[in-house]
RNA sequence: GCUCCGGUGGUGUAGUUGGUUAACAUACCCGCCUGUCACGUGGGAGAUCGCGGGUUCAAGUCCCGUCCGGAGCGCCA
């Protein structure tokens, strides 16, 4: 017989039955006569009792950390005062009866038992765990946030298909396609000196598939981009990738919102109200400095380039936008040059600022504050007030910088969940380094319709019907209404400076299926890795990623990427260079 | 490519203005212990302080270089 339940499934309803289970020690208690063994497995531990009179002490006797068992025995109600509330099993024990080594273990580089009785591992080095990631992946909180990944994605199979969507997959051996990011790069057998590209997204095959007329459009999809990491960023990460059809932006935000709410409740038991609240770009840059507000506190920035006009400040008299930050907290100097650093980082030209003493302004740039502003800002008795001036981007995002930190460091930052759109992105936005006009989201992004006129004459002003959603302060989603037209989408190339020949070359397949009768579409795509780091409050999508690359790209368990054989170069074609 | 932070027994930390035997916790090994649940208790082993060079009578500590890791900038349609 093998085991007949879940370590962690035992409960007093199988009192007196005999189990048999198999899993991990997790812990022995060798009371010198009575040993007592918590057996683990994925669903929890269970007390264990050897007694020495029992054929298997002598077993028992020789187990240590993580050795792998099988145990037969007779479940029995722990005596009253020996219950332990802190476990799932703890009302209950098993009585041993016979104890089997499946399989000895060493000692392990570092403890992993604390968190499967419900306390905290002790903290160990990222590296270190990257390199043991096996033994790592055996803590529970690994345990917990794999899972609950796994519920997520069953809730979005389950809404989408509820909602029509038909689950499509897509090439990895693609091609690689000028711009965006760097490709990952795969050489050709069978045409040495071609290659494949890993997808950056499934983009234009999901816009195919509405030329196909699919209608609806999802995949859970490995996205590839050769770029360096962040705590949030991996070369390959996964997105919920979804396409509709006859859709408006409208369309596609209540249902991104519904499916969002809908997971919400199902993997975390959240009501999330609907509808989410919507910020036009320019408002989201203005009032938090950033296309990506965390909404769980407020501080806005406060404009007031009017106030400094024409004053004798000369360095806030003539410039585009000057902000203010109304912080409810007396910084000290070394902590505002600290947040100045921060702030040029962004592009600011610097961190002013002044206090509220006694009624008065003091410190700082206290001497060209208009007396009024104060009231306006509602400064408080002892608070700081921070200011940025110059170019409007480079200024807010400063500030908006700022405004985070300051939101972390006085902890302002809410509990729970807080869902954004962020809407009316422009479409193109300057390259200074290569003058010229870029596209903000991708070059099949629709223009609002209403700006086209301007498309030519003016195009900072254009908007793109795209969004992004916004979870917690980081991009969770974005995607946009597409091009459906192929005279709009050549359009559209000759303005990014992508001349006809290089379109049909690099897009011949897209204006090709344009041309075929295209219905007009939309969607979006879901950073999955950031969801669930958000929803399992983690600091880095590596601990939502069971064998995650580190900051250098490095797969540690397996050494990845590592040299090749040249045999295997020479079947490529490839040689390397010295 | 750049900036910042870090690297001390297996793990996590301490280590003062440079000073003699590198401390603590935990894990590990051995003994004792029959109701523990982070069992307790007694003992033991385990670190050339990432690596290389320099300054100094003396370097874990100061300086330079380098390697490794993390956060960020650039980059990421």
């Amino acid at each position: 017989m093998r085991r007949t339940m879940y370590c962690g499934s035992v409960r007093e309803e199988h009192i007196e039955q005999k189990v048999v289970l198999e899993g991990w020690v997790n812990r022995r208690r060798d009371l010198g006569g009575l040993i007592f063994l918590d057996l683990r497995d994925r669903e929890g531990i269970v007390q264990v009792v050897v007694d020495p009179g029992s054929p298997c002490y002598r077993q028992a006797d020789r187990l240590r950390s993580e050795w792998v068992i099988r145990v037969e025995g007779l479940v029995r109600a722990r005596p009253l005062e020996q219950v332990n509330p802190k476990i799932a099993t703890g009302q209950v024990e098993v009585e041993a009866q016979q104890l089997e080594v499946l399989s000895e273990a060493k000692t392990l580089p570092f403890q992993i038992d604390a968190g499967w009785r419900g306390e905290e591992d002790p903290k160990v080095a990222e590296e270190v765990r990257l390199r043991h990631r096996v033994v790592d992946l055996r803590r529970k909180r690994l345990h917990e946030n794999l899972r609950l990944r796994h519920k997520l994605i069953t809730a979005i199979y389950r809404f989408l298909d509820g909602e029509g969507f038909v689950s499509v997959e897509t090439p990895f051996l693609t091609r690689s396609t000028p711009e965006g990011a760097r490709d990952f790069l795969v050489p050709s057998r069978l045409e040495p000196g071609s290659f494949y590209a890993l997808p950056q997204s499934p983009q234009l095959f999901k816009q195919m598939l509405m030329v196909a007329g699919y209608d609806r459009y999802f995949q859970i999809a490995r996205c590839f981009r050769d770029e360096d990491l962040r705590a949030d960023r991996q070369p390959d990460f996964t997105q919920l990738d979804l396409e509709m059809s006859f859709v408006t932006q409208e369309d596609v935000l209540a249902l991104n919102e519904r499916l969002a709410a809908y997971v919400m409740k199902e993997t975390l038991g959240v009501d999330v109200p609907l509808p989410f609240p919507r910020l036009t770009y320019a408002e989201a840059m203005n009032r938090y400095g950033s296309d990506k507000p965390e909404l769980r506190f407020d501080l806005e920035l406060v404009d007031v380039t009017e106030a400094f006009r024409g004053g004798e400040f000369r360095a806030f008299a003539e410039v585009e936008t000057v902000k203010a930050l109304v912080v409810p907290a007396s910084l000290s100097r070394k902590e505002i040059e600290g947040l100045e650093a921060l702030a040029k980082s962004k592009g600011a030209a610097g961190l002013a600022w002044a206090k509220r003493e006694h009624g008065a302004w003091s410190g700082g740039i206290a001497r060209f504050i208009p007396e009024s502003l104060g009231q306006r800002l509602e400064v408080g008795e002892g608070e700081t007030v921070l200011f940025v001036a110059g170019v409007w981007r480079p200024s807010v995002e400063g500030l908006g910088a700022v405004r985070l930190e300051l939101g972390r460091r006085l902890g302002l930052i809410g509990p729970g969940y807080a869902f954004a759109w962020v809407v009316d992105f422009p479409l193109l936005e300057w390259d200074q380094e290569n003058a010229r006009w870029t596209y903000m989201h991708h070059p099949f992004t629709s223009p609002n319709l209403d700006d086209l006129e301007h498309l030519e004459t003016d195009p900072a002003r254009v908007r793109a019907l795209a969004y992004d959603l916004v979870f917690n302060g980081s991009e969770a989603g974005g995607g946009s209404i597409r091009i459906h037209r192929r005279d709009l989408q050549e359009r559209m190339f000759a303005l990014l400076g992508i001349s006809a020949e290089e379109a049909q070359e690099k897009f011949g397949f897209l204006l090709e299926a344009l041309s075929y009768g295209a219905p007009p579409h939309g969607g979006i795509a879901w950073g999955l890795d950031r969801w669930v780091a958000n929803m399992t409050e983690e600091d880095s999508i590596r601990e939502v990623i069971a064998f995650p690359k580190n900051k250098e790209g490095k797969e540690t368990l397996t050494g990845a990427p590592s040299p090749v054989d040249p045999a295997q170069l020479a079947v490529l074609g490839l040689a390397l260079k010295e």
